[in-house]
RNA sequence: GGGAGUUUAGCUCAGCUGGUUCAGAGCAUCUGCCUUACAAGCAGAGGGUCGGGGGUUCGAAUCCCUCAACUCCCA
C-alpha cells in the first residue's frame, strides 16, 4: 500500500477524536486512584475559539493527558460561563438590531431571547476545543447559569450575607453609562487620555473678584456644591468662608478648605461635585455637603442639571464650554492628559456615581480567612511563575470592598426582597422572605414585596466554579465527589484574571470549604503578534483557530504554540512556528513511512544496529529523566523540546540511519521490532503534546490492533540511568562529515579510518561510526602505519586517510590555533590553582575540577605538540 | 504618583542559590547536496564585550549600586 509522502492530520484528527469519546476513556467517576483534577476557565459561553483559549487548553490537555497516562484518574471539567455584562450587552444589541429597545421588554421576556441565544451560540466553543484536541470530560460539562450552579450562588449570597460579610451600602461606584450598570473596580481600565482642561470663572458673592477653577469636566459644574482650597494657600486664605457663583447656573456656594486640596494642581481652587467624583464625594461627607446628581443613567444630563438637559455628557461638555466663553467666564483651556476610567466590556468612559449596592465586607472577610493571602505566599498553592505572588499580596493587601451586583438581567437575581418603605429581608423565596419580614415584625404578602432586580457579579458565580461543578454547595450538596476531587490540581489562566477569579477561587475554596481550590495556578502569557501588539478584533491581527486547525492540524498548532510559551511570558505568535509544528508531524510520519517499507529477515541484528539501540535508549532514559523535571516546574516549552530533538536528532538522524539497512535489502525481525518499540515509547512521551499523530503511529506499528490505545497507556518510566551514551563516536562521526564537505568528498566515498589500540569508546562502536559516516575503521598495530590526517576526538586520537595531499603549512597553521588555545586556558586554570585564595576558599568540588581541565588540557597540548613536530 | 518585572545571537527564549571547555537552544541566515523515509528534507558553517557605567569577589551573564530603555499591575 502506497503511504503519502506528506503527513495529512485532516484523515486521521477526528477519526481519533470519535474514538476516544465513543470508549469514553476521558470519562471520570471517583474510584481507588488518585485523583487528578483541572476546571476549564469557563469562556463566555457565547464566545467563540481564539488564539488564547487554544493556548491556554493545550496547556491543560497536556497537563491532563500526561496524568491520565501515568495512572491517575484524570477529570477535565468543561463548561462555559454566562458572562453577565457581555453576554446581555449582545443580546441587547440584537434586538436593538431588530428594532426591540431593552426597555420595552419584560424582564422574563428579555430573558427569554437572552436564552434562545444562548441555546442557538452556546457550546460552540466547546465544539471547537474538541478539533484541538482537548480531553475534556464532556459528561461533566457545567454552565454557570443552570439550576444547580444557580442555586450554588444564592445559597452562597443568603450564607455570607446572614454571616455579616455581605451588606447594602450607598457609595460611590464605577457606573457604565453604556452598559447601564455597576462595575467593580476591577472591571474599570484606566488608560491615558488626552483631554482639555478648562479654566473658568467663579464671580464673588461677598467680596469684589473672582476664583478661577481648572476642571477637566465643565458640565458637572451645575452639580458644584462648594470651592475648595488648601488651608494653607496664601492666595486664598482671606476668601475661606465667604461665597461664590456657580457659573451660569447662579446658585451661591461657600468656598472651604481642607488639605487635601493640591496647591500645585490647576489654580489652587477645586470645584466640589460630590454626585460625580469619588474625592469630591468625600469632602462632601467632610463637611455635610449637599449632593446635587446631573447625570442620568445613560450619561445625558439629568433635571438636576439646569442646561442641556437631556443631552449626552460629551456633547453638554461642548456646549458649556461654548457658553461659558460667551459669557466671559471662561479664562482659558489646555491640553491636558489624564487618567480615564474606561469599562473592561463596553469601553464606555465611566463614570463615578452615588448608589446603593451590594458589597461584600473584604476586611471581614480577609479577617475570616488569612489563609488566602498566606497559602500562596508559603507555597501551599503554587503560582507559575512565582513574581505573579507579589501581585496578589500586594493586591490583597490594599483589597477594597467587592460591589457585586450588576444592574443587568442576565445573570444570578439578588435574593434580597423589599418593601414599600426600603425594609429589605435576604431570602431564597418569597415565602421565606414574608416569614423573615414577620419575624421583623413586618407584616407583608406576596405581593406587597418585590425582589431586588439586579443580579450578581459573574465572578460572584465563577469564583465558586472548582466547587460548584462538582455540586459541592448547598443542603444536596455531593460531598463524595468533591471530596475526591477536591482541591484540584492545577489550573491554568491568564495573569489578566488574577484578580478576578483566581484571587476570588481562593477566597472561596477557603470560605465554604476550609481548603485551597487547587495546587498550582500555570499562567499563560498573552498572544500577541509579532509587533507585540495585542491580538484583537479591531486590528484584524488574530488569525482564525479553526482555520489554522484546518490547514496545519491540531497537532501542528499545538506544537507551535507550546514550543515557546514558558509560563508567564506572551506568546509572539507568527505562523512559521506552526510551520515548524508541521514539518515535525511530517518527519514522524516520514519515520514510521520507512518502517513500513522494510522486508524483514529472521536473523540477528547488526553491530550497528545494536550499538545504536544502546545509544537511543541511553538518550530516552536521559530524556524522560530530565523532562520529569521540568514537568515538575511546569516547563513544558522545554520538555516539548527535549522530545523535538530526540525524536528528529537522535531517532530519525542517528538510529533510523543507523539501522537502515541498504536499499531493497531487508531487515532483521529483531531490529523491527526493538525499532518499533523505541517509537512508541516516543510517540507515547510526545501523546500529551501531540495526541492525534502519536495515536495514529501507535496503532500503525501495532497493525492497527495496540494492547491498549496510547490515550491510556502507560507514560514511559524513567529507568536506569547508569549507562550514559558517550558523546566521542558522534562527535567522531561529525568531523568525519566536516572533512567531506571541507575537501569536497561524495558521501558515497568510503574513507579509511586508523586509530590506535583500545581507544575503547571509538572501537566499541566502531560498526555505528561506519555506518553513519561510511568510514572502514581499522585499528593500527605500528607506528610506521600512521598514515593520513590525524582527528582528535576528546582526547582520542584517530588518523583519516585521504586521496588528497594535505597541506602541512595549513595544517601547522591550525595545529598552532590549538595549541594557542589550549596553553593558554591550561594558563588560566593554573593561574586560578596557584592562588592561594582560591584553593582555600572554593568548594573542594570546585577546585578538583580545576585540576582535570588543567589534565585535559595538557594532555591535548601534548597530543597537539607531538603532532607538530611529526610534521 | 506607588509597585513589580524585563534587557543574553537577526528573532523568540534557556542559563536555579556566583565556579564543568559556559556563553547555550530552536527558528532564521549562509555553504554544499534532488544520497529511493522526508526539499515540510540531508550534511555542515558563521553569528553575542550577556543594555551602559561602577562596585563586591580568587572568580560575575549570575550578587550590590547607579543610569537608560521597554512591559505589566495598582491609584
Amino acid at each position: 500500500m502506497e503511504i503519502s509522502a506528506k503527513y495529512n492530520p485532516a484523515d486521521i484528527e477526528d477519526k481519533w477524536y470519535q474514538y476516544w469519546l465513543e470508549q469514553r476513556f476521558f470519562h471520570s467517576t471517583p474510584d481507588h486512584r488518585p485523583a487528578y483534577t483541572v476546571v476549564i476557565p469557563p469562556p463566555n459561553v457565547t464566545g467563540i475559539l481564539h488564539m488564547g483559549h487554544m493556548l491556554n487548553n493545550t496547556i491543560q490537555d497536556v497537563l491532563v493527558r500526561r496524568a491520565r497516562m501515568q495512572g491517575f484518574n484524570a477529570c477535565w471539567v468543561p463548561g462555559t460561563d454566562h458572562a453577565s455584562i457581555a453576554t446581555e450587552a449582545k443580546v441587547v444589541k440584537l434586538l436593538a438590531e431588530q428594532g426591540i429597545p431593552k426597555s420595552s421588554l419584560t424582564r422574563d421576556a428579555f430573558l427569554s431571547h437572552a436564552y434562545a441565544w444562548k441555546d442557538k451560540y452556546g457550546g460552540i466553543i466547546l465544539d471547537q476545543l474538541k478539533k484541538l484536541g482537548a480531553s475534556c470530560d464532556w459528561d461533566r460539562t457545567r454552565f454557570t447559569m443552570e439550576p444547580s450552579l444557580y442555586d450554588a450562588v444564592i445559597d452562597v449570597f443568603i450564607d455570607l450575607y446572614n454571616k455579616g460579610l455581605i451588606y447594602r451600602g450607598t457609595k460611590m461606584v464605577n457606573w457604565d453609562p453604556a452598559g447601564q450598570t455597576t462595575l467593580s473596580d476591577e472591571e474599570v481600565i484606566f488608560k491615558d487620555t488626552q483631554d482639555q482642561l478648562f479654566t473658568v470663572i467663579y464671580k464673588g458673592v461677598d467680596f469684589d473678584g473672582e476664583l478661577m477653577v481648572a476642571t477637566a469636566r465643565p458640565e458637572t459644574i451645575a452639580g458644584d456644591v462648594a470651592v475648595c482650597v488648601n488651608p494653607n494657600d496664601d492666595r486664598y486664605k482671606d476668601f475661606v468662608g465667604k461665597k461664590v457663583i456657580v457659573p451660569l447656573i447662579g446658585r451661591e456656594i461657600s468656598i472651604i478648605s481642607d488639605d487635601y486640596i493640591d496647591i500645585e494642581f490647576g489654580t489652587g481652587v477645586l470645584k466640589v461635585t460630590p454626585a460625580h467624583d469619588i474625592n469630591d464625594y468625600n469632602i462632601g461627607l467632610k463637611y455635610n455637603l449637599p449632593v446635587i446628581d446631573t447625570l442620568n443613567a445613560d450619561g445625558t444630563i439629568s433635571a438636576a442639571g439646569e442646561l442641556f438637559v437631556g443631552e449626552d455628557r460629551f456633547v453638554a461638555r461642548k456646549m458649556w464650554v461654548k457658553r461659558l466663553k460667551e459669557e466671559g467666564l471662561l479664562f482659558k483651556q489646555e491640553n491636558y492628559s489624564h487618567n480615564v476610567g474606561y469599562s473592561e466590556r463596553t469601553d464606555a468612559v465611566v463614570e463615578p456615581r452615588i448608589s446603593t449596592q451590594w458589597f461584600m465586607d473584604m476586611q471581614l472577610f480577609m479577617k475570616n480567612n488569612p489563609e488566602v493571602l498566606s497559602s500562596v505566599m508559603n507555597d501551599d498553592i503554587k503560582f507559575y511563575p512565582a513574581k505573579l505572588k507579589n501581585t496578589y499580596r500586594h493586591w490583597m493587601e490594599n483589597v477594597k470592598d467587592w460591589n457585586i451586583s450588576r444592574q443587568l438581567w442576565w445573570g444570578h437575581r439578588i435574593p434580597a426582597w423589599y418593601n414599600s418603605k426600603g425594609d429589605f429581608v435576604v431570602a431564597k423565596t418569597v415565602e421565606t422572605a414574608i416569614d423573615l419580614f414577620k419575624a421583623k415584625g413586618i407584616e407583608v404578602t406576596a405581593s406587597e414585596i418585590n425582589q431586588d432586580p439586579d443580579v450578581l457579579d459573574t465572578w460572584f458565580s465563577s469564583w465558586l466554579w472548582p466547587i460548584s461543578v462538582f455540586d459541592g454547595i448547598g443542603k444536596e450538596a455531593n460531598k463524595a465527589e468533591l471530596d475526591y476531587y477536591y482541591p484540584t490540581n492545577d489550573l491554568v489562566t491568564g495573569p489578566d484574571i488574577l484578580f478576578f477569579w483566581v484571587a476570588r477561587m481562593i477566597m472561596a475554596g477557603y470560605e465554604f470549604e476550609g481548603k485551597m481550590p487547587f495546587k498550582n495556578v500555570y499562567f499563560t502569557g498573552l498572544i500577541r503578534d509579532k509587533q507585540r501588539r495585542k491580538m484583537s478584533k479591531s486590528l484584524g491581527n488574530s488569525p482564525d483557530a479553526l482555520e489554522l486547525i484546518e490547514k496545519y492540524g491540531a497537532d501542528a498548532v499545538r506544537m507551535g504554540l507550546l514550543l515557546c510559551a514558558p509560563a508567564g511570558n506572551d506568546i509572539l505568535f507568527d505562523e512559521s512556528q506552526i510551520e515548524q509544528g508541521r514539518n515535525f508531524c511530517n518527519k514522524i510520519w516520514n519515520a514510521y513511512r520507512l518502517m513500513s517499507g522494510w522486508d524483514t529477515i529472521d536473523q540477528p541484528s547488526t553491530q550497528a544496529a545494536n550499538q545504536a539501540k544502546v545509544f537511543i535508549d541511553s538518550r530516552i532514559q536521559q530524556v524522560i529523566s530530565e523532562n520529569e523535571k521540568f514537568f515538575a516546574e511546569f516547563k513544558l516549552s522545554d520538555a516539548l523540546m527535549n522530545l523535538y530533538k530526540l525524536i528528529w536528532d537522535d531517532f530519525c538522524a542517528v538510529y533510523l540511519e543507523a539501522v537502515k539497512p541498504p536499499f531493497g535489502e531487508p531487515i532483521s525481525m529483531v531490529t523491527l521490532h526493538e525499532t518499533q518499540a523505541v517509537f512508541g515509547q516516543l510517540m507515547a512521551l510526545l501523546h500529551p503534546y501531540m495526541p492525534f499523530i502519536s495515536e495514529e503511529i501507535h496503532h500503525a506499528i501495532h497493525q492497527g490492533n495496540p494492547a491498549k490505545p496510547l490515550v491510556i497507556s502507560d507514560y514511559p518510566k524513567v529507568g536506569s540511568l547508569d549507562s550514559i551514551f558517550p558523546m566521542e563516536p558522534l562527535l567522531l562521526v561529525s568531523e568525519i562529515r566536516n572533512l567531506r564537505n571541507a575537501k569536497g568528498l561524495s558521501p558515497k566515498e568510503c574513507i579509511q579510518l586508523w586509530i590506535a589500540p583500545n581507544t575503547s569508546v571509538i572501537e566499541e562502536n566502531a560498526s555505528l561510526i561506519e555506518k553513519l559516516a561510511n568510514v572502514k575503521i581499522n585499528i593500527k598495530t605500528s607506528a610506521s602505519e600512521i598514515t593520513g590526517q590525524p582527528i582528535l576526538v576528546g582526547t582520542h586520537e584517530v588518523w583519516c586517510e585521504l586521496q588528497q595531499e594535505i597541506d602541512p603549512i595549513k595544517e601547522r597553521e591550525e595545529l598552532n590555533r590549538d595549541l594557542a588555545y589550549y596553553q593558554g586556558f591550561a594558563e588560566s586554570v593554573l593561574k586560578k590553582l596557584n592562588n592561594e585564595r582560591f584553593v582555600t576558599n572554593a568548594k573542594v568540588e570546585i577546585v578538583e575540577m580545576e585540576k582535570k581541565k588543567l589534565a585535559d588540557a595538557q594532555e591535548k597540548i601534548s597530543l597537539i605538540t607531538k603532532r607538530l613536530e611529526s610534521l
